[in-house]
DNA sequence: CAGTGGTCTAGACCACTCT
DNA sequence: GAGTGGTCTAGACCACTGT
């Protein structure tokens, strides 16, 4: 005999994949649960974390718990590099998003390196870098974090420090600067989110998130830029596209 | 002020993240953890439930709750159509990896084809195809399924039937067949484990997995493949490289 | 106001592991 | 046998939402 909760969720389970509980719709009240199956509330709860923790279903205090919604927003890492290679116009985010309710909120600091930026640029924990911290939203919610760390050297004093939006794009500057990135390596990590990750991005309960790292290089293998983009996972599929004949590098 | 348990889960999670407690550690029982914070065992478990959730800690019944190891295979996407370019000798994971721990099992069925292959293969749902089934281990821990749906019409009759390794690369046997694989569209998603996935995969409470499809077209655009990869993430960093010269399709 | 989910307690029994 | 985590109960109080 398995447990009751684990029979008590998999029959819910089941009934959100048979689509007998649609996106949106409310469950019975924990309560009414517990008489249906015959448990006290304790093991229906248990049951609903459960749920909860695959992020099948959302709870809402006084209200009641609901069967999730998904909708996914499309994410191409090849866009960072195709600002300066198609369109050398803008900001790719805000030029392709703008008109469908997009925005983003832009803080710039100069701050001391953290351990897992400087390991990727090659400098000294502790240096000072330029930051350019970006949340992006849709619709007033939140849908991904964007921190970009950029050498000092480069950077300061330079537009790239401002707070602003640069409409013709971060990658234009660069290559104005002399330091255009022509190469960039990407890393994606699939991981639960950190509590101030949760926050930030106002992520429920079940929901993981990808971290995605872009370590960009000029022609000369130095790093001009790590980015930093935390994607929660309910919100975006990652997609990109490969040719034989691109010329895929395949190191080791 | 905050409730017990998320005290009490913060604590042991600044714990973990200042390496007072490191990877592989033993916490203290529950309830000498319920004495120390003076709550109750349920509370505790509370919060131990919420560590799980994070990826932070297991709990092993009958010995007590540890702090997760983290280590992490190596995931090239761009693998998959290197295969036929660089080196047309061997499928890419037993030529890489065979010589350090790792094997495969392989299941061929011939099966309907599922919605969600359906709509990405360009079939009706229904359709007879051929599927590869593999679940990659190392060291004896799974750490990837891998199915792989083809067409019955390329397929069936040919060596991508047999249930076997096949040494030289399915990629090099599409060519060989006439149906070179020259375009790939790559999918990942970002999500929790449904209950199969747990169990084929070994699956800890509190891992996300990335599911990574790969449809491979031909140069007349037909699509000869569908991959279905299935990522623990705690176990793997998904990497790629790019560069500005390569010509990246950036389609819309 | 009644109903909901969030928190918390004290206590119980089980299966399991380690010594 | 002692200790551990897994399960489960009955009952309590709270803050919050709706009517």
């Amino acid at each position: 005999m398995p447990p009751k909760h684990a029979t008590l969720s998999r029959a819910l389970r089941e009934q959100i994949r048979q689509g007998d509980l649609r996106e949106g719709d409310k469950l019975p009240s924990e309560a009414s649960l517990g008489e249906m199956y015959a448990v006290s509330r304790t093991t229906v709860r248990s049951a609903l974390a459960e749920l909860t923790s695959e992020g099948l279903i959302r709870s809402e205090s006084g209200i009641g718990s609901f069967v999730r919604r998904r909708r996914r927003h499309r994410y191409r890492p090849q866009d960072d590099l195709g600002d300066t290679v198609g369109n050398p116009q803008a900001d790719h985010f805000l030029r392709t998003e703008k008109q469908r309710g997009a925005s983003q909120t832009i803080t710039v600091l100069i701050e001391r390196c953290p351990e897992r930026v400087a390991r990727r640029m090659g400098v000294t924990e502790g240096d000072f870098v330029v930051v350019r911290r970006r949340v992006r939203s849709f619709d007033g919610t939140p849908y991904s974090i964007n921190d970009s760390f950029y050498p000092r050297s480069i950077a300061e004093g330079t537009e790239i420090s401002d707070p602003h939006d640069i409409a013709r794009g971060v990658n234009t500057v660069l290559t104005e600067l002399g330091h255009e990135q022509v190469r960039a390596r990407d890393e994606i990590y699939i991981q639960m989110p950190d509590p101030e990750e949760i926050q930030r991005l106002q992520i429920l309960p079940g929901t993981a998130v990808g971290v995605h790292w872009v370590i960009g290089f000029t022609a000369s293998d130095r790093v001009v830029r790590v980015v930093r983009n935390v994607l929660p996972g309910d919100r975006h599929v990652i997609l990109f596209d490969r040719e034989k004949s691109g010329g895929e590098p395949d190191v080791g």
